[in-house]
DNA sequence: AGAAATACCCGTACGC
DNA sequence: TGCGTACGGGTATTTC
């Protein structure tokens, strides 16, 4: 499932396939994927762009094109690729971007949650959003005083992309597990040193993420395999695997939230 | 400020 | 077997 690791993963395997090609053909197969601007506008200003640098900025993929900016984000189910000559469209594509030399780039989403815009200023999408983790200039002390800012439970708190980039539900559960953070836990309770720790367990699992090309669950299966090495996520009623206390499942703002309640201590 | 609910999606898994 | 329903992910939006 798409979050920032695999997010990561499309950034860098795009990134020598598009950088260079020119797009020559555009096809939205799914009107509501376009946040903006509208079809027609769309359609005209992104043919004849080319590709000029891949990369991505929390879990938004971020296009760099001649003149404007292409980001796509990928939600629950959507996956980006290059596909070449002979490419059989599949029910679920949404959108073809036919590429100078017969390639096609290909996003398809079988949930339709993924969205895309073309835009002028990148800030216009990802303008509101928090510091990103793996950003080695943002440091424990910079996320403690973040924390002390706030007063909120830390399980919404992560997750909400104004505070802190690119954690979703499960890399939330398997950080607040690896730091013995407990999800209803007050922002301005936590240490330093539960900062420190709480950092540090937030880059390992997003690293660990890309290194296992994002997880793949709810029969949503797109090669990664991080999903095998959850220590908590999705293991309601199995033992945690630091003591062995059977995992909780409770819901902490309409989301699944997997916590061990001896590891993770109020 | 921020909590909470709702809407958006659809292929699964489940109960009857 | 077929039908209905709950579920899960991330974010925008609305309401409180």
């Amino acid at each position: 499932m798409p979050e920032l690791p695999e997010v990561e993963t499309i950034a860098r395997a795009l990134r020598p396939e598009l950088t260079g090609r020119k797009i020559v053909s555009v096809r939205l197969l799914w009107a509501r994927t376009l946040a903006t601007p509208s079809v027609a506008v769309f359609e005209k200003t992104i043919v004849g762009q080319s590709f000029v640098k891949i990369g991505r900025r929390a879990k938004y993929l971020q296009l760099e094109l001649s003149s404007s900016n292409l980001f796509i984000h990928l939600r629950m189910s959507g996956d980006l690729a290059v596909k070449g000559n002979g490419y059989l469209p599949d029910k679920h594509d949404r959108l073809h971007l036919g590429l100078s030399d017969g390639g096609l780039l290909v996003f398809n989403d079988t949930r339709k949650f993924g969205r895309i815009w073309l835009v002028a200023d990148p800030q216009e999408v990802i303008g509101g959003l928090g510091p990103e983790p793996l950003d080695p200039s943002f440091s424990a002390q910079m996320l403690y005083e973040l924390l002390h800012r706030r007063r909120r439970q830390m399980k919404p708190l992560l997750l909400d992309q104004r505070f802190m980039a690119g954690l979703g539900n499960i890399y939330t559960d398997e950080a607040l597990h690896f730091s013995g953070v407990h999800p209803l836990r007050l922002s301005d309770t936590i240490s330093v040193s539960e900062a420190e720790k709480l950092l540090l367990a937030i880059r390992t699992v997003l690293q660990s993420g890309i290194e296992h090309n994002g997880a793949s669950i709810d029969w949503v299966y797109r090669g990664g395999n991080f999903q095998n090495y959850f220590r908590v996520y999705g293991r309601a009623g199995q033992p945690c695997p630091v003591c062995g206390t059977p995992i909780q499942r409770i819901a902490v703002g309409q989301r699944g939230t997997h916590f061990c309640p001896t590891c993770q201590v109020m």
